[in-house]
RNA sequence: GCCGGCUUAGCUCAACUGGCAGAGCAACUGAUUUGUAAUCAGUAGGUUGUAGGUUCGAGUCCUAUAGCCGGCACCA
């Protein structure tokens, strides 16, 4: 991907571009106003007033259209300082503008002039329009104004500028490709997942799905166990009383489906922590059994508004690969740099690059002493670099019980995905009143990890459906080995033999028997996407071999069982990408 | 929740300004018995998301509603 604001280039380039398309939309709505247009990661949009009109997708050409004949009359772009009496003048019949201008103070105000269009804005700009040669809007939507969700709507234009034609073809091509690899439409060609409207948001699962879920659960489950992890499962309902001990019924009411049971309020967990800590404080705990590791996977229901709604990307009900880290405060910093690596390694496994960002503390929204969260903030930055990560900060982006490390993983299309977390408490303990017994046998309060890795088990499958466009490494692929008779019936027993073989050694494997052409059942499995193709004729029987052809491939290798099978199975416990 | 768009067979899509709902793939049946990305023929498949309305006549126009998609807001 181009990170645009990377590159001042593609910035101005793209700003100018904005200013182009305003000019456009101005010539075609005359009727306008602007208010802000940015620079964004992937290029840049305008949010636009045009009063009663309504822009769709298909006003898109036509804006770009009248965009060329701008760029082709080649204006030049000047550039003007204003006062701001002077800018409040220029602009007084548009009050976005006069909003504007008015918070500004202190600054120098410029506006720049291309033809007949001037709009307020900081620059720089390309010296004309002549240079805006390779752009392309992109899509339209609502965005409220300001951002604030109590403000009116207005229209955004979004779009993308480049330097040169190759780099926007590639750009355009990485999206037809994202398209492509959808997890939507690959969840159902590949019967992975479905969804219904009786359901909005509440995934279900088909039986290959749940192949690859059960792997990746499995997955997890060991390395934690090796990380020194205990397990544990909570009730998926508990009593509303409890969710007003933890905050949750406070803060998130809204989004928590309640019940009744007896005439006492119940609600659905929307997240895991209440119950793990009513499990820990099901038993006392010594210094000794620090840092206590707990995880669960656990179930979560919210009441997501129906416009978030997105594939697994965004449920209703998804499965945290949540654990609480209970341990003393001088803990911290190696917990968390053990953590940092374990985290590496289980991303490594999917060829996944991250980067870690620091959100530190809320300006109002937060709780407990400043001095406690700056050095809580010390000890994660520390961490950060113990483990030899890079740390951004995020200011200001905390949850409101402490700060927290995130990990933004970059999937191969370079699209950026937050998944895991590793979030200081300061609120739970308290709340719960935890304790451990110390040495000197007083009791003392735990410090308290949240922290999660895939996230959300849906959503991570989602990225990695995505990630993988569909054809899974062998060891999670639903189905890893299609065996194919040239003849249906004179080789079958043979790959009968075969599969039994394969099953012992928990080999997930098909046999396709069809009565059909053999380049047709090896197009079926190249369409599945199954890793390894086995084709078995008069050869391969004679001789005790298999004929190999693997996913995406056209040649194909004849050996041994025996030898393959061991390659398979070294595959397969390597994780091999 | 908000703005915009979409919804026709299991899937992908067609049906001019309102005038007989159609194709490919998949499924099923039969023939074929197959050597590395689609063998041939036939059969079945629909209250055009749902509920109203306009009209002689609605997949097509209008209203409402649900779901989905692209964003916005939200995301413990």
């Amino acid at each position: 991907m181009i990170n645009i604001k990377e590159n001042e280039q593609l910035n101005v380039l793209n700003h100018s571009c904005a200013h182009l398309m305003a000019q456009a939309v101005k010539r075609l709505y005359p009727q306008a106003m602007f208010w802000v247009g940015p620079v964004i990661t992937e290029g840049f949009y305008y949010d636009i007033d045009l009063g009663d009109a309504v822009l769709s997708e298909d006003d898109l050409p036509k804006i770009e259209a009248e965009m060329k004949k701008i760029s082709k009359d080649g204006k030049r772009i000047s550039r003007e300082e204003l006062s701001k009496e002077e800018a409040l003048e220029m602009f007084k019949d548009d009050p976005y503008k006069i909003e504007l201008i008015s918070h500004m103070e202190g600054v120098i105000i410029s506006a720049y002039r291309q033809g007949e269009f001037v709009d307020l804005c900081r620059g720089p700009h390309v010296a004309t329009v002549k240079e805006l040669k390779f752009y392309k809007l992109l899509k339209v939507s609502g965005a409220y104004w300001k951002g604030d969700s109590d403000n009116k709507m207005l229209q955004r234009i979004y779009g993308i500028c480049f330097a040169t034609q190759e780099e926007l073809d590639n750009h355009l091509n990485m999206l037809e490709e994202a398209k492509k690899r959808d997890h939507k439409k690959l969840g159902r060609e590949l019967d992975l997942f479905m969804m219904s409207e009786f359901g909005p948001g509440f995934p279900f699962w088909l039986p290959k799905g749940m192949i690859l879920r059960h792997i990746l659960e499995n997955f997890w489950y060991d390395e934690h166990t090796r990380e020194g992890y205990q397990f544990i499962q909570t009730p998926i309902m508990l009593s509303q009383q409890l969710w007003e001990v933890s905050g949750h019924w406070f803060n998130y009411r809204e989004n928590m489906y309640t019940s009744e049971i007896d005439d006492k309020s119940y609600a659905i967990k929307p997240m895991n922590c209440p119950g793990g800590m009513l499990v820990y404080k099901n038993s006392l705990h010594s210094y000794k059994d620090l840092p206590l590791r707990v995880g669960e996977l656990g179930l979560v229901h919210r009441h997501e508004a129906s416009g978030a709604l997105n594939g697994l990307f965004r449920v209703r009900n998804f499965t945290q690969d949540d654990a609480h880290i209970f341990m003393t405060e001088d803990q911290i910093e190696s917990e968390v740099v053990r953590l940092i690596a374990f985290i590496d390694r289980i991303y490594s496994v999917f060829n996944l690059t991250y980067t870690i960002e620091l959100s530190t503390r809320p300006l109002e929204k937060y709780i407990g002493e400043i001095a406690v969260w700056d050095r809580s903030e010390a000890i994660l930055e520390k961490a950060c670099h113990a483990a030899g990560k890079a740390c951004k900060i995020n200011p200001g982006d905390g949850a409101f019980y402490g700060p927290k490390l995130d990990f933004h993983i970059q999937d191969s299309l370079g699209r950026v995905w937050q998944c895991g977390t590793i979030q200081l408490d300061m609120n739970l303990p308290e709340r719960f009143d935890l304790t451990y017994v110390d040495s000197d046998g007083s009791k003392k309060r735990p410090v308290m990890l949240h922290r999660v890795i895939f996230g959300s088990v849906e959503r991570f499958i989602g990225i990695l459906i995505e990630h993988f466009g569909g054809a899974f490494p062998l060891w999670l692929a639903p189905v890893q080995v299609e065996i194919i008779p040239v003849h249906p019936v004179l080789h079958l027993e043979y790959c009968n033999q075969l599969k039994e073989r394969l099953l012992d050694l928990n080999i997930r494997v098909e046999i396709d028997d069809r009565n059909e052409k053999l380049g047709y059942r090896i197009r079926e499995a190249q369409v599945k996407k199954i890793p390894v193709q086995i084709v078995i004729g008069d050869g391969e029987v004679a001789a005790n071999q298999v004929n190999v052809r693997r996913y995406n491939k056209t040649e194909n290798i004849v050996e041994s069982v025996d030898s393959w099978i061991a390659a398979l199975l070294s595959e397969i416990k390597e994780k091999k990408i």
